[in-house]
DNA sequence: TTGTAAGCGTTATCAC
DNA sequence: GTGATAACGCTTACAA
């Protein structure tokens, strides 16, 4: 493969003028400029990223940590769609994404840090961490710049993006107390998502707000399954009839309790209200089309990708940026009879 | 950041002697490898792949060249699952992936070699490339290990994984003359894609199989999308009413069909009997459920990263990996009347 | 405007 | 068992 000593040969100079000539610097010589150039051309000459990242200590690459990026995580679209925002903002930015490889066994000996700094990536935007990982902390106290991706951790090189989940939470309880619901329960993720803290809150205020009492009994946890989610919901709805309306703390589970209303001979959205959260493409194609709080996760990953790019730079002070979220009503809600 | 020079020193070793106690030589001394080995955890150092690699001429990484990154790829989760499959077998090898992104203005000048060889990836897989892009034969001719998912490109250096589309379609078309249709049209892909004419093959083939007449009329493009899968529907459907059943090139196409069908009050499948292709997420949730050819995704990825570095180490003759597909009969699909 | 030389962090060759 | 030293392909003072 073609280096810039060859091309220093093929022209009669010095590789120090090859660099600077193939860099745009400007004190060369329009001539030797132009005749590097062509030789460069000709012999299919293509620099070599992993020389210069050596001697510039930056790589053009950020590192992505992905827990969803499984099988069923193509169910819910979320990882994808935030996949793409990131990739959308780095490409025009001229930046590549490598993947890190988290799941399997051969790398999950690798802390966090070993893997960015093998890589010597110059930043890491980290998808679906639980709270409990351990990556979070060593994420807080390595110095490599960092956004995460709805974990609320901040310091001077790492921010996140997130959406209002408390603020997504309550127009959901809105929306089902304008129509009249008062026994409303909720399915909600795990323990370990900052989201669900977050969604559950929500909730709760909600109802306060609307004067509607909270059943404790009635907020399980359907641990972001489908499957999950429509036995809990099976159980709940079973022992407590006089439930009207279901929350869901994601799009995946609502369809998991349509399911258990079905099974139950319940009518969605005539006996049974569903509001699902996250907006997933299934969630309009479904039947009945699901109401939900939409959240723009391609948005999410672009401004992820935008927020971390500032820190790198130190182009800015802002650590945090917060996406709207906006209640679809669609077909799952009806007024309570 | 700590490199084998700091160890070297405070071990009172030279560099050469911690390159090998770390990388598992055994000419080592026992005790100096366990010194070494201690101080590297000690000063937490890691090493740089990027030296590393500049020197081995190898990077244990493979690019990902995708078109379809983008936003809309997310309502066929093809692409999600392609990659959900690559990464688990590269991850599983210890390899990288690095996603190159070619649909931003910023690189779209760069070539194909260009942006493999810049990065120096060891190897490429390239998805959702047309049969007229540039980038096709560069592929061809460059000497840069690559396998395509469902582009039949064989070579010294490249290869790759596919479906058997002919038999692919010719299942449908079977199903659906068992099931007493004879006036079937399709809605096909683009011409520049290489499954779009494997299936009309198949269907052609299906159709003469069982003595059944083909209409070339019948057959119109929909360009793999939603929407123009359904103005063309439309068009067919209420032009010639006597069709009584459509296979689609895409599951995408085949709910813009089902759109059309319902706009002109036609029934499924009491009216039209619809069959699709691929078994994307949605077609086992949208109502009536789809009947389709399914095509394993995941598993085209997981064999393309397995093909790429069997060619990539010369382990193996193969160049063409074949994956099954299967006929899913659900909901849209029943006996004419 | 151009060239010399040092250095980036490794591994590899060869000698001791 | 261990250590000099060259090499990988590039950028960048500094000198000319």
């Amino acid at each position: 493969m073609a280096t810039i000593k060859d091309i220093a040969k093929l022209a009669g100079v010095s590789v120090t003028t090859v660099s600077r000539a193939l860099n745009g610097y400007s004190d060369v010589n329009a001539d030797t400029r132009k005749r590097i150039e062509q030789i460069a051309k000709e012999i299919e000459y293509s620099p070599n990223a992993l020389a210069r990242s050596l001697v510039m200590k930056h790589t053009k690459t950020i590192g992505l940590l992905v827990s969803g990026l499984s099988r069923d995580g193509a169910k819910d679209n979320i990882v994808f769609d935030v996949l793409t925002g990131i990739n959308e903002y780095c490409g025009s930015m001229g930046y590549d994404l490598v993947l890190f490889n988290t799941t399997t066994s051969k790398q999950k000996e690798k802390t966090y840090a070993q893997l960015c700094r093998e890589r010597r990536v110059d930043g890491v935007i980290v998808q679906g961490i639980k709270k409990d990982d351990p990556y979070l902390i060593e994420i807080f106290d390595s110095n490599i710049p960092c956004v995460l991706i709805d974990v609320p951790v901040e310091n001077e090189h790492t921010g996140y993006v997130s959406t209002d989940n408390v603020d997504g939470s309550m127009k959901a309880i809105r929306h089902l107390a304008e129509l009249g619901h008062s026994n409303i329960a909720m399915i909600n993720g795990h323990d370990q998502a900052y989201v669900s803290k977050e969604r559950r809150k929500g909730f709760e205020l909600g109802m306060v707000e609307e004067g509607l009492d909270i059943h404790p009994e009635w907020i399980v946890n359907g641990e972001f399954t489908e499957l999950k989610a429509e036995e809990a919901a099976y159980q709940l709805l079973k022992n407590n009839p006089e439930i009207t309306a279901i929350f869901c703390a994601s799009d995946l589970m609502a369809l998991g309790v349509m399911r258990a209303a079905f099974d139950l001979g319940k009518k969605i959205p005539g006996d049974l209200s569903i509001v699902g959260y996250d907006d997933i493409t299934l969630a309009s194609y479904v039947t009945p089309a699901l109401t939900t709080i939409a959240q723009d996760t391609f948005r999410m990953g672009y401004e992820a990708a935008d927020l971390l790019l500032k820190i790198l730079h130190q182009t800015d002070e802002k650590r945090v940026q917060l996406i709207d979220n906006e209640l679809k009503v669609r077909k799952t809600t009806t007024r309570c009879n």
